[in-house]
RNA sequence: UGGUCUAUGGUGUAACUGGCAACACGUCUGGUUUUGGUCCAGAAGAGUCUAGGUUCGAGCCCUAGUAGACCAACCA
C-alpha cells in the first residue's frame, strides 16, 4: 500500500482528506451507474476505470447500478451488453443494483416532503413551466400552483401514482427557489407520467423519477461515500446536496465530485451520434471494429489489459482534454507485443521463385513464436521454390536506406535462407508478375554455419505458395479525417467521414493457421497485430488488423513510396512573437542559476534579432519594474542596435543610462557595455 | 446579459501545507536485433494564459482581465 509513489489525482487528495479527517476506510464505496440505453464506448472505460480503479487501491467495494429511471429509452438488451462489457474489462463489482429498486423508496420520501410542504403537484403544460423558469439571466416564476395544499398535493400524487391521469397532465415539482441563478434549483421536476413499460417493474409503475431526484437518493440507499461523474454534472452538485438534506439522518453522506470526461482524436463519442452511424449502415454495427464502443474494441482485438492501461495513463483532472488516439495505440502495441504470437502473412503479395532451389522440394522450417517470451516455443513452417513476399519489399533500383530486395542485393527470408535477386519477370502494362532470385543454400537459419549467422541489412516475411492460405483480411483506418469530428459549431461530423476507413483484401498466411478460433491474436510479423473475427469459419479465413506496428520506416520513406498513409496532425510548435518570448525570458531571468541564464541569453539574443527598437521601446518602461525583464531588454537593445545599425537616443537612451545606476551587476555590466559601444 | 468551472512542453497528467517544473505518449539521435518491431542509452521541447499585487522567494496565495467549457429536456 505504501510503495504505491504514484502521485495521486485530485480525486484521490479528496478521499484521503476525508481520511484523515476521520472517515472510515470501511465506509469507502463507489458505484459505476450507467443508464442501459446504449452501448458502453471508450470514454465511459474513463469513467469505469476511475470509480472501479478506487474500489480496488482502497480495497473498497463498488456498485455496479443501472440508472433506469426513463422506460423510454432503457432496454434489457443494453444491460446485458453492459455487464459483459465491464465484465470483459476485467473489473469485478460488489452488488448490482437498479435505481427502479428504489422507486417504492423514492415514493414514499416524496410524500413525506409533500407533507413537509418542499414539493408540490404542478398540473400545467411542459411549455408553460418551461417559460416560467426564466432564463440564465433572469429569474423565474412561481407557478400558480406552488401553493397548493399538502392535502390536495397528497392527494394527486396518490392518483398520479393510480395512472389515473394522462402523461403531461402533472408532474411533481420540488419547492426550492424560482430566483436561484442555478436553474436547476428553480423548482425542478421530480416525477413525471410515463405510461411505458418498464424494462423491469413492467407496468407496475405509470409515474418515474427523474435523473435529481433519483441520483443521490440512490448514492444515499446504497451508502456510496464518492459518487464520481462527469463535469457536466457540476452544476447538478447544489440540488444533489438538497435533495439528499431532505432525507438525510446521520449515516454515510454520499459527496459527488466531477471529473473531465475523456475524449479521444478522430473519433466522436456521443451516443446519439454513434446510433446514427449504425442506423444509416455507415458501420456494420455497434461492434463494428472502426466503432469506439468496448463491444467494437474487443471485436478488433484491444486487449482489456490495454484498455486498462490506457484509462490509468490518461489521468484524471478538471479541465477538457482531447487525447490522441495514437496513445491509445501504444497502449495495445505493448500488450500485444507481449503476448501475440508471431506469424508470417503476405497481405500484397508478388510472387518470389527461386531458381536455384529444386523444383517440387519442400523444407520444414523452425521459427519462434514469440521472442519476448521464451516459453512460447516454435513451430515449423513450409519453405518451397515460390514464395509470396510483399509486393512494397522489392524494388529494381533503390536508395542505400532500403533495406530490402532489390535486383543485385542480399536480404535473409526470416527463419530461413539469405536470397540475392536476380531478375524480373514482367507482363504487358509492365507490372512485375515474378521476381526471380538464387539463394545461399549454407545460409539456413539457425543450421549453424558461419553463413546461417551471417548478418544482412533486410529481413524479410514470407509464405511458401503452395502451403499459403489465402484468407480475407479487414485493414482499418480511422472513421474520420478531423481531429474532432463533432467539434465544428457549422459542419455535420458526417462531413468528416474517412472514405477508406474500411479495406477488405486477400492474404496469405501461414498454414499454421489453419486451426485459430474467433478473437485469437496474432503479430503479423513486420505489419503489426491481427486477430480473428467472429465472421471467421475454418474455410474461409477473416482477420482484424487491430493496429499496425510502430513504423519508423515509413517516416523517411520519400513521399512517392508512400502508399494510402493517413495524413497525421504535424507537431506544430505554439508560434510566440519574438517581443513576447522577451518578456516571458525577461521575467525569469534573475531567478536562474548561471548556467541556465546563458541559455535564456542566448534565447533572447535569438528573439531579438526579429524585433524592432520601436516594438522594444515600451519594454523601457515595464522594465523598470523587474531586474529580469530589465536585463533582458537590455540584452535585446543590444541586439537590435546592432542589427538596425542605430544610434541608442531617446528613451533607449535614458534606459542605458539608467541601468548603469542599477544595483543589479549583470545589468550594469550589459548597460557598461553598450554605452561604451555607442560611447554615451 | 447571469451563474459555475477550467487554464502547466505537440498531447495528457504531476509538482505534499509557496523553495529554481517531473512522468508518460509523441518527436529526434545512437546502440542491440534474422521483425525498419521490441529492448537499451541519450537529446530536443514548457519558465506554468495576460497584467498587476503579496513574499527573500509564486505554477501554487490575492486582484483584474482574456480564452474555453457547462447551465433554461416531463433525458441521464
Amino acid at each position: 500500500m505504501t510503495e504505491d509513489k504514484k502521485s495521486l489525482n485530485f480525486i484521490e487528495h479528496i478521499i484521503e482528506e476525508d481520511l484523515k479527517n476521520g472517515m472510515n476506510r470501511d465506509d469507502l464505496r463507489f458505484r459505476f451507474p450507467p443508464e442501459p440505453n446504449g452501448y458502453l464506448h471508450i470514454g465511459h472505460t474513463k469513467a469505469i476505470g476511475i470509480s472501479f480503479g478506487l474500489g480496488l487501491k482502497y480495497n473498497a467495494p463498488v456498485n455496479l447500478r443501472f440508472d433506469d429511471t426513463n422506460p423510454a429509452k432503457e432496454e434489457q438488451e443494453y444491460v446485458d451488453a453492459i455487464k459483459e462489457d465491464i465484465a470483459w474489462l476485467g473489473y469485478k463489482w460488489d452488488q448490482e443494483c437498479y435505481s427502479s429498486d428504489y422507486f417504492q423508496q423514492l415514493y414514499d420520501w416524496t410524500v413525506q416532503l409533500i407533507k413537509e410542504g418542499k414539493a408540490y403537484v404542478d398540473s400545467q403544460s411542459a411549455e408553460a413551466i418551461a417559460e416560467q423558469k426564466g432564463t440564465t439571466t433572469e429569474p423565474g416564476i412561481n407557478s400558480p400552483y406552488r401553493d397548493r395544499s399538502v392535502d390536495e398535493n397528497l392527494d394527486l400524487f396518490r392518483r398520479m401514482k393510480q395512472c389515473e391521469f394522462d402523461e403531461g397532465e402533472h408532474v411533481v415539482r420540488a419547492k426550492i427557489d424560482m430566483a436561484d441563478p442555478n436553474m436547476l434549483m428553480r423548482d425542478p421536476l421530480m416525477y413525471r407520467i410515463l405510461k411505458k413499460s418498464h424494462h423491469r417493474t413492467g407496468d407496475e409503475w405509470c409515474i418515474y423519477p427523474m435523473y435529481d431526484w433519483t441520483h443521490g437518493e440512490s448514492d444515499y440507499i446504497e451508502n456510496i461515500s464518492h459518487s464520481l461523474c462527469s463535469l457536466e454534472f457540476k452544476p447538478h452538485r447544489k440540488l444533489y446536496d438538497w435533495f439528499l438534506d431532505q432525507v438525510y439522518s446521520n449515516d454515510i453522506r454520499p459527496k459527488q465530485r466531477e471529473f473531465a470526461r475523456l475524449n479521444l482524436s478522430y473519433t466522436i463519442m456521443s451516443k446519439r451520434k454513434l446510433l446514427r452511424l449504425v442506423e444509416e449502415g455507415i458501420v456494420s454495427g455497434w461492434d463494428d471494429p472502426r466503432m469506439p464502443t468496448i463491444s467494437a474494441l474487443r471485436r478488433r482485438g484491444y486487449t482489456p489489459a490495454s484498455i486498462r492501461k490506457f484509462v490509468e495513463t490518461v489521468g484524471v483532472a478538471k479541465r477538457e482534454n482531447v487525447i490522441d488516439v495514437s496513445l491509445l495505440e501504444f497502449c495495445v502495441r505493448e500488450d500485444l507485443n507481449k503476448i501475440a504470437p508471431r506469424v508470417m502473412a503476405v497481405l500484397d503479395p508478388v510472387k518470389l521463385i527461386i531458381t536455384n532451389y529444386s523444383e517440387g522440394k519442400e523444407e520444414w522450417l523452425e521459427a519462434e513464436n514469440n521472442p519476448e517470451d521464451e516459453t512460447a516455443g516454435s513451430r515449423m513452417m513450409p519453405f518451397s521454390r515460390e514464395l509470396y513476399i510483399e509486393k512494397e519489399d522489392f524494388k529494381e533500383e533503390a536508395g542505400r536506406k532500403f533495406f530490402r530486395l532489390t535486383l543485385g542485393k542480399e536480404v535473409r527470408l526470416k527463419n530461413a535462407y539469405i536470397i540475392k535477386g536476380e531478375r524480373v519477370v514482367k507482363d504487358a502494362e509492365g507490372d512485375i508478375t515474378e521476381i526471380h532470385c538464387t539463394y545461399d543454400p549454407k545460409s539456413k537459419s539457425g543450421s549453424g554455419t558461419d553463413e546461417s549467422k551471417r548478418n544482412v541489412k533486410g529481413t524479410l516475411h514470407w509464405v511458401s505458395v503452395a502451403h499459403a492460405i489465402p484468407a480475407e483480411v479487414r485493414i482499418y483506418d480511422r472513421l474520420f479525417n478531423d481531429e474532432a469530428p463533432d467539434g465544428h459549431k457549422d459542419r455535420d461530423f458526417m462531413e468528416f467521414l474517412n472514405p477508406d476507413s474500411l479495406k477488405v483484401i486477400t492474404g496469405y498466411v501461414e498454414p499454421s493457421l489453419n486451426e485459430v478460433k474467433p478473437l485469437d491474436q496474432f503479430q503479423f510479423q513486420r505489419l503489426g497485430y491481427f486477430n480473428v473475427d467472429p465472421d471467421s469459419k475454418p474455410e474461409a479465413l477473416v482477420f482484424n488488423k487491430t493496429v499496425g506496428l510502430r513504423d519508423t520506416w515509413a517516416k523517411v520513406k520519400p513521399t512517392s513510396e508512400k502508399q494510402n498513409t493517413v495524413k497525421t496532425p504535424q507537431n506544430t510548435q505554439k508560434e510566440i512573437p519574438a517581443i513576447e518570448e522577451i518578456k516571458r525570458a525577461g521575467k525569469k531571468y534573475t531567478n536562474l542559476p548561471d548556467d541556465k541564464r546563458e541559455i535564456l541569453k542566448n534565447k533572447i539574443k535569438e528573439a531579438a534579432k526579429n524585433v524592432s527598437i520601436e516594438e522594444l521601446e515600451p519594454l523601457f518602461e515595464t522594465a523598470v519594474k523587474k531586474a529580469g525583464t530589465r536585463i533582458a531588454t537590455m540584452i535585446s537593445l543590444g541586439v537590435v542596435l546592432n542589427n538596425e545599425g542605430i544610434q541608442p537616443n531617446g528613451l533607449a537612451k535614458d534606459f542605458i543610462n539608467k541601468a548603469i545606476e542599477d544595483r543589479n551587476e549583470l545589468l550594469q555590466n550589459e548597460a557598461r557595455e553598450l554605452a561604451s559601444k555607442y560611447s554615451l
